[in-house]
DNA sequence: TAACCGTGGGT
DNA sequence: TACCCAAGGTT
């Protein structure tokens, strides 16, 4: 058992934690969203929702979830999709380890567990893609087990409860959390608890523009009698995205195929096709616009790298394209685009190219900084 | 530990 | 525009 005091938290008495428990539940037995995941068990199912909701907002997830199950019902289907239908279930969700970790899950479901969803917290653990939040989410929500989901929802709220005076976002603190949710998890409704910490989070103790007149649970926060709800949660800044400048190319074939190759796994956007990218030079100093990006020429060693790499012999086209930026969350990209017809040569063995007609690129995974390439390429040649 | 890994919405 | 944020996990 954690020692809590240690991290400065004074944890409530029997009775207040019991009340708690009500407060919180009668309220969320009242007002708790009616979501597709909240109207099943299937493990699977509450699965699926759980790795999509990771970093991603309920709207979004929505049409996602239920297009994912209605390809893949089971933990089976999944284990034998191919790459580019997991893909394309995902396509736009971002964070598309999720899912290829997902596939890994459910083959270990398969060899290990007989196709079946494990029922122990250990287990569920131990599957590719689930920590310590998603672990206990299931195991609690899919199979009653009293564990913890600790997330960035029950994080923020119990530092408010609490006025707990360590930053959330660092990994090695999550622990005084969960020693917390041990102690303070409601032992017959698990799952209803750990998802009205959640929904309470969401919206009522939003990160920003909370209500907190509105919590169900006012009485028992230190940082509302206190006055303190601005100080918490405590949460260092995060850092900016590093620009990087790109030329794009957009080079068709004489039966106006586009060339389009795969990302490698070891890649940004593994698994997706893109147009050929070239680095424009070293990470960019922080002032430079994607004007100025745009503004700049393409340069001759440019296009003359392209050939060397791509095997082309290419008919270079001055139309001029707006230009494209995409922020991820760790780097922004800026790119220029530019146009070509290869008129000869032959592509090289070692990368993954191919040329494809428009009709066909639906079937292939799109990622957006490609998509947003495809969108500024037709923008230009619709004005003629 | 800190970096990596997407995207869209809100202010 | 710029910045913050979202039901995190892996390496």
């Amino acid at each position: 058992m954690l020692d809590l005091k240690k991290y400065g938290v004074t944890m409530w008495e029997e009775e207040k934690i019991k009340s708690f428990r009500k407060a919180l539940l009668d309220w969320y037995d009242a007002n708790k969203r009616d979501l597709p995941w909240r109207r099943t068990r299937d493990p699977y199912a509450i699965w699926v929702s759980e790795i999509m909701l990771q970093q991603t907002r309920v709207d979004t997830v929505i049409p996602y979830y239920e297009r994912f199950l209605h390809h893949l019902p089971t933990i089976r289907d999944l284990a034998v999709a191919e790459e580019e239908v997991i893909l394309k279930l995902w396509e736009g969700l971002g964070y598309y380890s999720r899912v290829r970790n997902m596939q890994k899950a459910a083959q270990q479901m398969v060899e290990q567990f007989d196709g079946q969803f494990p029922r122990t917290y250990e287990e569920i653990a131990s599957l590719k893609g689930i920590g310590p939040y998603t672990a206990g989410a299931i195991a609690s929500i899919a199979f009653d087990l009293p564990e913890p989901a600790v997330d960035g929802n029950v994080m923020r709220v119990l530092s408010r409860l609490f006025e707990v005076n360590h930053d959330i976002g660092v990994p090695a603190n999550r622990k005084i959390f969960q020693g917390m949710m041990d102690i303070l998890i409601d032992p017959d409704r698990p799952g209803d608890f750990n998802q009205a910490l959640m929904d309470l989070g969401s919206d009522i103790e939003a990160p920003v523009n909370p209500r907190p007149e509105d919590s169900p649970v006012k009485a028992f926060s230190a940082a509302y009698l206190n006055g303190t709800m601005g100080k918490y949660p405590i949460k260092a800044p995060k850092k900016k995205p590093v620009p990087v400048a790109y030329q794009g190319m957009i080079i068709r074939n004489q039966h106006n195929e586009f060339l389009l190759e795969k990302n490698q796994s070891s890649q940004l956007l593994a698994g997706f096709w893109s147009f050929p990218l070239l680095e424009k030079g070293a990470v960019l100093d922080k002032q430079v616009s994607l004007f100025e990006v745009a503004e700049e020429p393409v340069q001759p060693d440019t296009r003359q790298s392209f050939t060397d790499q791509y095997g082309l012999i290419v008919d270079w086209q001055d139309e001029e394209f707006s230009p494209v930026q995409h922020i991820f969350s760790h780097r922004k990209w800026l790119i220029d685009l530019t146009e070509g017809i290869a008129t000869a040569g032959s592509l090289p063995a070692d990368r993954e190219l191919k040329w494809v007609a428009v009709v066909d690129f639906h079937s292939y995974p799109f990622a957006k900084p490609q998509q947003k390439m495809w969108e500024s390429y037709l923008a230009t040649k619709n004005k003629k």
